[in-house]
DNA sequence: TAACGTACATTTTTT
DNA sequence: ATGTACGTTA
C-alpha cells in the first residue's frame, strides 16, 4: 500500500488546467487502452465528466473497461494519479485492477494510491480524521470474533441471559445497522427494541467501549467516515476537491453507508463512474441494496446509462440458458447479453438418485474431461469448478474425491486469519506493539494454561480497574500487592516479564521483527502447547504458525503487519498442481471456468428455504441471481444436476428438482438423465417428475429418447470404454505404485483432514483406516504420510 | 483445571 | 451427522 502525502496531493488538484493537460497530446497520439475496446466500452472509458453508470453483465468486459477508463483519465491528463479514487469490495479485486492499470500505463505511472477496497481507503482516511470521531490514529481494527467477546462483556453486565439472547445474533443486528449508516442515536426506535428491548443501549455501550479501548469494528470505518463527513463540511470539502474522479466497482453490493460515503464524495463534480450488474446482486443478505443501482438515474441527475452486453466469455448456450432463468426477475434494468461465438454444447441436466451417487458421478465426469474420453479435448483439473449453493454441499465431494484421488481446493472456507491459532499468535503480536490492547491481553492471559482461570482474570480487571491502568499492568499492580497466589501468580509473573521483554527488544530493533515473533511464541510456551497435542489439528496448526512468522516477512515491523492483516490477508496459496475447486456459488462471483458443474439444484436447497421464508419473493429473486451468476461462470461446458434424495443434518429427506430447473429454456437443455430414474421407486424421483408434469423441460425428459441423446451415447461409450481394464491415467498409476510400496496394514498413518489413524487393509491403492478422531475410512494413498513423518513439525 | 456429557443449531461472507 | 458451547463431575 502506497503511502500518501497530503501537500503533494492538494498541490496536485490545484494545478492550472493547461499543465494537466501535458498528457493530452501523447494520449491522443497513442492510447493502446482503447485497442480492442467494443464501442459499449469505448463509450464508458471516454466518457470521463459528468456520472455514468455501466451495467456489464457478466463477462463483458467490464474490469477491461474500467481500466481501461483509469488510463484514459491519466493519459489524457484529465486527472493526476492521485486524484482519481477507484473503489472496489474485495482486495482481490483491488489487486487485479492495479496490476491491470499498471500493465496498461507501463513505467508511465507508479500507480493509482486511492485504487482500494472501501474498508482499506477509509482505513487511510480515517486514520487522519480519528480525533473527530473521539479516537486516536493508531486506533485497532477488532474482528468479528473481538466484536462479539467485547459484546458479551456489555450483555452479561445487563443481566441478560446471553443463552436466549446469543451476543453474535446482537453482533449482527449491530452490524446491521451500521450497514445502513445508523449511530447509536439516530437508530429507528423500531430497530432500538430489538434484542429484547436492549438493543439501542447496549449498541450505544458498544460504541462508548470501542471508543475507551481505542478500536473500532469493519462497519464503524465505513460509518464514522461518513459521520465525519456529515459533520465537518471542510474536510468533506477538502475530498470533494481532492478526488477529482470516482470510479466504483461492483456497484450493485454497495450498501446504505457506503452509497452516502460514495454520494458524498461525489457530490460537488458528480464525476463518478459505477460499474455493476443488478443481474449479479447477490449480497442482499448482508446489508447491499440493489436500489442503489436501480436508483442511480434519479440520483443523479443526467447520468449517462452504458450497458455492456457483449459477451466475451460464454458459448451460446451457456449465454442462453441464463438469460431464460433471470427473465423470471422483475424490475430489472434489463440487459440482453450476445455471444459471437455460436453454436458449442447445451447445458446439461442430470438427475440423481441421491447426493452421493451426485458426487460419484461429477467425479467420475470429471476424470474423464480430464483425459479427454469423452472424446473432447482434455481439460485440465485447474479449468473446472464445482459451485454449491451451501458449504456443506461440498462435503459429499470432499469424500468422494479423497476415495478416488481426485486432486481438489476448496476456495473460501475459514481465513487464514481467523483461524484459532493465528489470531491466538496475532494477541500476543499485539500486546507486544502495544501493551495497553485489553482484548489481546484477555485473548492470551491463560493461553497456554498458565492457571489463571477466571478468578484470577477477574481480579487482574479490578485491579486495572481500580487504578484505571490497563490489563497488563493491573496485572503488575496485583502481582507487587501478593493478591495471587500459587502457580497462577508465577506464570503470570513470567508472562509479564517475557511481554516487557519482548516489546523492548521490539523498541531497541537490534533484533528483527521476525526474530521477537518467534522469540514470543517460543518463549510463551504457545508453540510448545500446540506440539503436545495430539488432536488432528495440532500439526496442522503448527502449519500455519510458521506460515504466519512467513507472512511477516514481507513487512517492515510487526507493527506494519498487524495495520495490514486486518484488512489485507486473503490465503490465496498458489498452488502448483492441477486441481478441481469446490466452492460456493457466493465465493464464484467474478471467476470463470471452463467447465462447471453445478449440483444440488433442488428446491429448498437451491433455492434455499431459508431465504424463501425470511425474504420471501425478494429472497426468491437473489436466489435466482445466484442461479445466473453460477451458470455464467462457465465458459464451454455447463452440467446442472440434483439429486432426488439428499441426507440432511443426519436426516434422509427427498426433494423435488428446483424450480430452477424448469425455468432453463429447453432449447439450451441437454438431458442426461438415464430414463430408469423415472416411475421406479415410490416417493422419490419418479413421483417428483410426476408432481411436475406439465412443466416443459420435466415432460420433455419424461419423454425424451434419452438414449439417442448425444450427451447420454457419450455417457454409454465412456462408461464401457471404462469397463474394459484400460490403464487409467498416468496419475492414478503414480499412486497406486505409491500406496502399493509404502503402506502396511497396522502401520500409524497421518492424514490432513482426518488425523492420526490406523492402517486396518490395503487393496490396491484404496486403504482402509481407522482414525483416532474421524472413524473408519477409505482413503488413497496418496493423502496419507507415515505417522513419525507428521509429527515433527519444526518450529 | 481437564475431561466428559448434553443440548443445540445448522446459507450465503467481505472487510 | 457433526461440530460447538456450556455445564457437570473428578
Amino acid at each position: 500500500m502506497s503511502s500518501f502525502n497530503d501537500e503533494d496531493a492538494f498541490e496536485a488538484a490545484s494545478l492550472p488546467l493547461s499543465q494537466r493537460a501535458m498528457g493530452a497530446a501523447m494520449g491522443a497520439r497513442a492510447a493502446p487502452y482503447l485497442d480492442g475496446l467494443n464501442p459499449a466500452q469505448r463509450e464508458a472509458v471516454e466518457t470521463l465528466d459528468g456520472p455514468v453508470l455501466m451495467l456489464a453483465g457478466a463477462g463483458t468486459g467490464k474490469t477491461k473497461a474500467l481500466t481501461a477508463r483509469i488510463a484514459h483519465l491519466l493519459t489524457t491528463g484529465s486527472a493526476r494519479p492521485n486524484e482519481v479514487l477507484a473503489v472496489t469490495f474485495t482486495n482481490k479485486a483491488a489487486r487485479e485492477m492495479k496490476i491491470r492499470v499498471g500493465a496498461l500505463l507501463g513505467e508511465a505511472v507508479e500507480g493509482v494510491p486511492w485504487l482500494g477496497t472501501f474498508h482499506s481507503i477509509c482505513v487511510k482516511q480515517l486514520r487522519r480524521h480519528a480525533e473527530l470521531v473521539g479516537l486516536k490514529s493508531n486506533f485497532t481494527i477488532l474482528d468479528t470474533d473481538d466484536q462479539i467477546r467485547l459484546l458479551k462483556q456489555l450483555i452479561v453486565a445487563e443481566g441478560v441471559d446471553d443463552k436466549r439472547w446469543p451476543a453474535r445474533m446482537l453482533a449482527g443486528l449491530i452490524d446491521s445497522w451500521k450497514n445502513r449508516a445508523w449511530t447509536p442515536d439516530a437508530l429507528p426506535a423500531s430497530e432500538a427494541g430489538a434484542y429484547n428491548n436492549l438493543g439501542g443501549k447496549i449498541y450505544a455501550q458498544y460504541q462508548e467501549r470501542l471508543r475507551t479501548l481505542n478500536a473500532c469494528d469493519f462497519g464503524d470505518l465505513l460509518l464514522h467516515m461518513v459521520t465525519i463527513f456529515q459533520k465537518h463540511p471542510d474536510v468533506l470539502d477538502q475530498y470533494q476537491r481532492w478526488f477529482r474522479y470516482i470510479l466504483v466497482d461492483e456497484y450493485q453490493d454497495t450498501n446504505v453507508a457506503q452509497y452516502m460515503w460514495l454520494r458524498l464524495l461525489a457530490a460537488s463534480h458528480k464525476n463518478i463512474c459505477c460499474v455493476g450488474d443488478d443481474d449479479q446482486s447477490i449480497y442482499g443478505w448482508r446489508g447491499a441494496e440493489v436500489g442503489n443501482i436501480l436508483r442511480f438515474e434519479k440520483d443523479f441527475e443526467g447520468a449517462k446509462i452504458v450497458k455492456l452486453e457483449q459477451n466475451y466469455r460464454s458459448t451460446e448456450h451457456i449465454l442462453g440458458a441464463a438469460s431464460g432463468i433471470i427473465a423470471g426477475n422483475k424490475g430489472r434494468l434489463g440487459k440482453t447479453l450476445f455471444t459471437e461465438a455460436k453454436g458449442g454444447e447445451k447445458v446439461r441436466l442430470i438427475g440423481h438418485w441421491d447426493g452421493e451417487e451426485e458426487a460419484r458421478w461429477i467425479g467420475d465426469e470429471i476424470e474423464a474431461m480430464q483425459s479427454g474420453t469423452r472424446g473432447m479435448k482434455p481439460i485440465g483439473l485447474n479449468q473446472m469448478a464445482i459451485l454449491v449453493r451451501a458449504s456443506h454441499q461440498m462435503r459429499s465431494f470432499e469424500d468422494r474425491f479423497l476415495t478416488i484421488g481426485l486432486p481438489y481446493r476448496v476456495i473460501g472456507g475459514p481465513r487464514f486469519y481467523e483461524r484459532l491459532e493465528v489470531r491466538d499468535a496475532m494477541a500476543y503480536f499485539r500486546l507486544i506493539t502495544s501493551p495497553a490492547d485489553d482484548l489481546a491481553f484477555e485473548r492470551i492471559v491463560n493461553t497456554p494454561k498458565r492457571g489463571l482461570g477466571d478468578k484470577a482474570v477477574q481480579k487482574i480487571q479490578v485491579m486495572a480497574r481500580s487504578n484505571g491502568v490497563s490489563l497488563l499492568d493491573g496485572a503488575r499492580l496485583l502481582l507487587e500487592a501478593k493478591g495471587l497466589g500459587g502457580k497462577g501468580a508465577v506464570e503470570l509473573a513470567k508472562l509479564v516479564d517475557g511481554l516487557d521483554r519482548w516489546g523492548a527488544a521490539a523498541r531497541i530493533g537490534d533484533m528483527s521483527h521476525i526474530e521477537i515473533a518467534e522469540m514470543a511464541l517460543e518463549e510463551s510456551g504457545y508453540t510448545e502447547m500446540w506440539q503436545n497435542d495430539k488432536t488432528p489439528e495440532a500439526p496442522g496448526r503448527l502449519d500455519n504458525l510458521k506460515e504466519l512468522v512467513k507472512a511477516l516477512e514481507q513487512f517492515e515491523n510487526l507493527q506494519g503487519f498487524l495495520e495490514h492483516i486486518a484488512l489485507v490477508m486473503d490465503n490465496d496459496s498458489e498452488d502448483a498442481t492441477e486441481k478441481v475447486s469446490i466452492m460456493t456459488l457466493h465465493a464464484a462471483k467474478g471467476l470463470e471456468f471452463p467447465a462447471v458443474f453445478l449440483p444440488g439444484w433442488e428446491d429448498g436447497l437451491f433455492p434455499s428455504q431459508r431465504s424463501m421464508d425470511e425474504s420471501g419473493l425478494k429472497g426468491l429473486e437473489e436466489e435466482r441471481r445466484l442461479a445466473y451468476v453460477g451458470i455464467t461462470r462457465a465458459e464451454e461446458l455447463c452440467t446442472i444436476s440434483f439429486a432426488g434424495n439428499r441426507r440432511v443434518y443426519g436426516q434422509w429427506q427427498s426433494a423435488l428438482p428446483s424450480r430452477f430447473v424448469d425455468e432453463l429454456p429447453e432449447r439450451h437443455v441437454e438431458i442426461l438423465t438415464p430414463p430408469g430414474l423415472y416411475g421406479h421407486q415410490a416417493s422419490t424421483v419418479g413421483d417428483m417428475m410426476d408432481a411436475l408434469g406439465g412443466s416443459d423441460l420435466h415432460e420433455a425428459a419424461a419423454k425424451a429418447n434419452v438414449y439417442n441423446s448425444p450427451g447420454w451415447r457419450r455417457l454409454q461409450e465412456r462408461q464401457s470404454s471404462r469397463g474394459m481394464s484400460q490403464p487409467r491415467e498416468s496419475k492414478n498409476m503414480v499412486i497406486d505404485a505409491q500406496a502399493v510400496s509404502s503402506f502396511i496394514v497396522g502401520e500409524r498413518v497421518f492424514h490432513q483432514k482426518f488425523g492420526y489413524g490406523e492402517i486396518m487393509a490395503v487393496e490396491g491403492d484404496k486403504l482402509d483406516v481407522s482414525f483416532d478422531k474421524a472413524g473408519d475410512k477409505k482413503v488413497v494413498g496418496k493423502f496419507l504420510v507415515s505417522a513419525d513423518s507428521a509429527g515433527d513439525v519444526p518450529f
